[in-house]
DNA sequence: CTAGGATCCTGTCAGC
DNA sequence: TGCTGACAGGATCCTA
């Protein structure tokens, strides 16, 4: 679920939680979910936080690099005194840490700890130096963050995809960064286009309106604390407010449309679900 | 080059 | 209650 607002949410807030801070310890309880040399991390300062799509780049010290993805069900959760947590929503919050499907976790020296936690194991930390970093299969395929790309990059991009549908095109992290199956939707929703249709079948005009609903979902999402984060100071399960106050389609299948009062739907399309409105998107 | 499907893994929920 | 299959918000690898 961590698309590209909710890793901005956690960037924010271990910016604000473990910036210079150094790891005095890490433990890593699932061999899969971290890659590389945790020598190399042992003893570093957080000097720098930095996001691409939705990945999340850690700089050390030492100038190695952290790279966390999240994927579907991954969870940052910071403890000490204050509790920070962000990421894909379950009861995983409130455990007491390291919880059931706590996979690394890093403790700093002055007794804080930061708990990487993911259900299905999809996501990962990976170490490696700046030219890995570079090189990174992933990233360096990324496509432009929404806000850097013009109406035409957009436009152009689209062009490229002829046949393809409109959803599976934005999802592809090649094509634009962060979007991820709610904003998807959300996106499609605002432009009044049916997720499925044909690229070469939107004019210019719902190509803009695209990019403009793509841009401005993902950050109302990001100004309200992104759709999953918890709460800072109690570990009171407090829910995020995004889906709750922002999502016109998404997760609200048999309710009424909030533009057009017809009956929000839901369907697969580009092999995901999909939530639309049949009465105003075309 | 693009497009579609299977796959990694665990948990939950609907239906029988 | 227990079983089974579908599905979950991501991305990659493989095939066509």
């Amino acid at each position: 679920m961590p698309e590209l607002p909710e890793v901005e949410t956690i960037r924010r807030g271990l910016d604000k939680f473990i910036l210079h801070k150094r790891i005095k310890n890490v433990t890593i309880l699932c061999d899969k979910s971290f890659r590389g040399d945790k020598k190399l991390v042992v003893n570093q300062k957080i000097k720098k936080i930095d996001r691409r799509g939705k990945a999340l780049l850690i700089n050390l010290s030492n100038d190695m690099w952290m790279m966390v993805h999240l994927r579907m069900t991954g969870q940052m959760i910071f403890e000490g005194g204050e509790k920070f947590a962000a990421g894909h929503p379950d009861g995983g919050f409130t455990e007491q840490m390291p919880g059931r499907h706590t996979r690394v976790y890093f403790d700093f020296d002055d007794g804080t700890h930061l708990y990487f936690n993911d259900q299905r194991k999809f996501g990962f930390i990976a170490v490696m130096d700046e030219l890995g970093l570079k090189e990174d299969k992933f990233l360096s395929k990324l496509g432009p963050e929404p806000w850097n790309m013009s109406e035409d990059d957009f436009w152009n991009m689209l062009q490229r995809h002829k046949a393809a549908p409109i959803k599976a095109v934005i999802l592809d992290q090649s094509n634009i960064a962060g979007v991820g199956n709610i904003y998807a939707d959300e996106g499609c929703f605002y432009a009044r286009i049916l997720p499925w249709r044909r690229c070469d079948s939107l004019d210019k005009e719902e190509a803009d309106l695209l990019l403009e609903g793509l841009c401005k979902v993902m950050q109302a999402s990001i100004d309200s604390g992104g759709s999953t984060m918890k709460d800072y100071v109690r570990a009171d399960g407090t829910k995020g407010s995004y889906l709750e106050k922002f999502a016109q389609v998404f997760r609200r299948e048999g309710l009424e449309c909030r533009r057009c009062g017809a009956m929000i739907e839901k369907t697969r399309a580009a092999g995901r679900g999909t939530h639309y409105c049949k009465g105003c998107q075309k």
